[in-house]
DNA sequence: ATCTTTTTACAATATAGTTGCAAATACATA
DNA sequence: TATGTATTTGCAACTATATTGTAAAAAGAT
């Protein structure tokens, strides 16, 4: 998905971490500084891979990434694979950025979709949430390279 | 979603079963019958639970899933929130019954929406499964319930 | 510089799912 | 209906993923 990439300084992560009320650490901020990278949503594993060197804790990596989840920064996500995938939330919209998601059910890659791909229609009984725009979108199939 | 339910006896689940190649067993004639009076689709744990009574194991369960959703009479599903969801396919028509599903990202429940409720655009580059509508769709956000 | 609270890093513990294998069962054939 | 063979079950052991406990370290306020 095609978007004006919004990259911070290491010092401005660090200030964005403490406007929520965490406090801003190393592994904190190099998973912020990691995710404002990636192009596309990433698994505990592939961060963990990414930030190797640093060599830092799997506990303390799942619980920043679940921290800075509930704090709003990040996003995480199942895309029908059965991975957890995180991707840094835009903060410069204010609110969640939304698009929906197509997940490889063969080899498993993630591709960010136009938000304007999906038109979802709110029949009678279906859940408000619906009606309000507020909901994520995963659509699962085989991609292009595995199709072929 | 609405649609007429097709009920089987177990003589004709037991039929299913071999049409397949597989063997009819009693694990697998209760998980079918299980299946198809459930109104969506069930966790390992859900069906678990619901075959207490028979006290079947669950590494028996799980393979079974696995090998009745690898001859097709089973969809397996992760909508988003982490947990496996098995779902009977209606063999009826002959292929997979698509539709999108709605899951809670708060109480986990999960809610068949009609086919018709979402329409994907395939833009330029997005993958040929979405133009050939070779996919499922995914819905999470609150439901009803946990929003009030 | 000091103090308090949060966070880290390690280990221990859960939870979900898979694998190995002997005994039991399905079902094809006689 | 009985028999033989391949599949399936049920138990246990195991793997992978994720969570929790906690002492020591670090953040940031004073």
């Amino acid at each position: 998905m095609k978007k004006e990439r919004i990259v911070r300084s290491i010092a401005e992560l660090r200030a964005l971490i403490r406007s929520t009320g965490l406090r801003s650490t190393g592994p904190r901020v190099a998973v912020l500084q990691r995710l404002q990278q990636a192009i596309t949503p990433m698994s505990h594993a592939e961060i963990a891979e990414a930030l190797e060197p640093a060599g830092l804790d799997r506990a303390t990596l799942y619980r920043n990434l679940i921290d800075l989840t509930d704090v709003g920064l990040l996003s995480r996500t199942d895309h029908g694979d059965h991975v957890w995938r995180f991707e840094l939330r835009d903060q410069a919209h204010g609110q969640t950025e939304q698009h929906p998601h197509f997940t490889c059910i063969d080899c498993g890659e993630v591709e960010c979709l136009p938000d304007t791909s999906i038109e979802v229609s709110a029949p009678h009984q279906s859940p408000r949430a619906i009606k309000r725009h507020h909901f994520e979108v995963q659509i699962t199939g085989l991609c292009d390279r595995c199709a072929a």
